[in-house]
DNA sequence: GCATTATTGCAGCGATCGTTGCGTTCGGGT
DNA sequence: ACCCGAACGCAACGATCGCTGCAATAATGC
């Protein structure tokens, strides 16, 4: 059991945890993953239910049913928790997209992140974690920004020409990420598709 | 005295709370104002100086010189308190430049908005007002995007053509809020002015 | 100037938080 | 199958939080 997704977030991803077995951490064993996998649930679940305010470390752990002890003990502090929490949740879960033309990779891969940007979970785990200083906030986009690097790196060894990781950054995801947090509506997988005419010419 | 900036950050504004002397309120006399502001100031000063986990009531109550329960009747939680004080910083601050071109006028008006976002008080405060729900993080781009608008309507009343409120958000809004969130340098003036670029047509 | 009333200060309360020491249980290697 | 050590549960502690009585203060209208 590797954080069985229980029905509250039904958010399709390929792998659950990146360094799940990479490393050989001193103990990952059975229990360890379930107590892990328990208290990432509790975590997403109370942030759903209720406000921010209420997501105290003794609420999380009874949530997971684990002792408030063993929370402190592993993750110390609420806001490192809740990194380690936004980092598992945000990395692995968007493939990017082999369609060929470096516009089509691009829109797919901008309405996937939109959609994915729809679940309040997703939401309510980036204000949190934001909350919690640069680390948290960073651990929300930085996979994504290598996915739009691999994107335009592997047109640019196609032949073709690429526009900067920067201006990528600027014209995909930050609006995407800008609606997610600021506005109500989230924004839409088409106006996700048509960011990306804003950044390439227009195709012909 | 209406909120009197002593020094923890040195902001340009022009009217420091909107709704001041509007509605008749029950009693806005001199003390309320200056309990308000000395509140206001305390969150200030306390989220530069420490994680915002150490951000609570009775800390505020004590940095402001006021007895907690004051503030806990004033604003009931922390929440709400944030809103406001959101609220109140980002709104009057900027002024919208009339450079006679649109173009001109989005240029100054982003750099100097993307210098406001430099400092490290207005980023903490809008981690802050994000982590208590929607309201909060409204507070902190309503204005702007009321701005926004202002400018491309007058461009408009003028006879020439300006992009839709939309595209200006996500073009220049957007990436500035996203840098000064998700990444430890805030993007500069420069890289501010250079967004116009992306949005509107090049110059000839 | 004086009465009225919103607003604040004060003291104290229950509840919860975050931590620590120690015993117990479970996972991993031989 | 065994042992070792890491990870967890348990109980208790001090500190702080959030709230609610009641009294005092100061701002507004006459």
């Amino acid at each position: 059991m590797s954080e069985t997704r229980t029905g509250t977030t039904p958010h399709a991803r390929a792998t659950d945890d990146p360094d799940a077995g990479t490393v050989p951490r001193p103990r990952p064993g059975g229990r360890s993953a379930r107590v892990r996998a328990a208290v990432h649930r509790a975590v997403a679940e109370l942030l759903t239910e209720g406000p921010a305010e209420h997501l105290t470390m003794p609420a999380i752990a009874a949530r997971a049913g684990v002792h408030p002890t063993t929370v402190y003990r592993r993750w110390g502090t609420l806001g490192e928790l809740l990194a380690a929490v936004a980092a598992s949740r945000f990395s692995g879960d968007l493939v990017v997209p082999d369609t060929g033309s470096l516009r089509g990779d691009l829109e797919q891969w901008t309405a996937d992140l939109a959609t994915d940007l729809t679940d309040p979970d997703s939401i309510a785990i980036i204000r949190a974690a934001l909350s919690s200083g640069t680390e948290g906030g960073c651990a929300c986009t930085t996979e994504r920004q290598e996915q739009l690097a691999s994107m335009l790196d592997r047109e640019r060894s196609r032949g073709g020409a690429a526009p900067t990781v920067e201006r990528a950054l600027d014209a995909l995801l930050a609006p995407v990420y800008y609606r997610a947090l600021f506005t109500p509506a989230p924004g839409t997988p088409d106006w996700a598709r048509s960011l990306v005419d804003t950044l390439l010419p227009r195709p012909a």
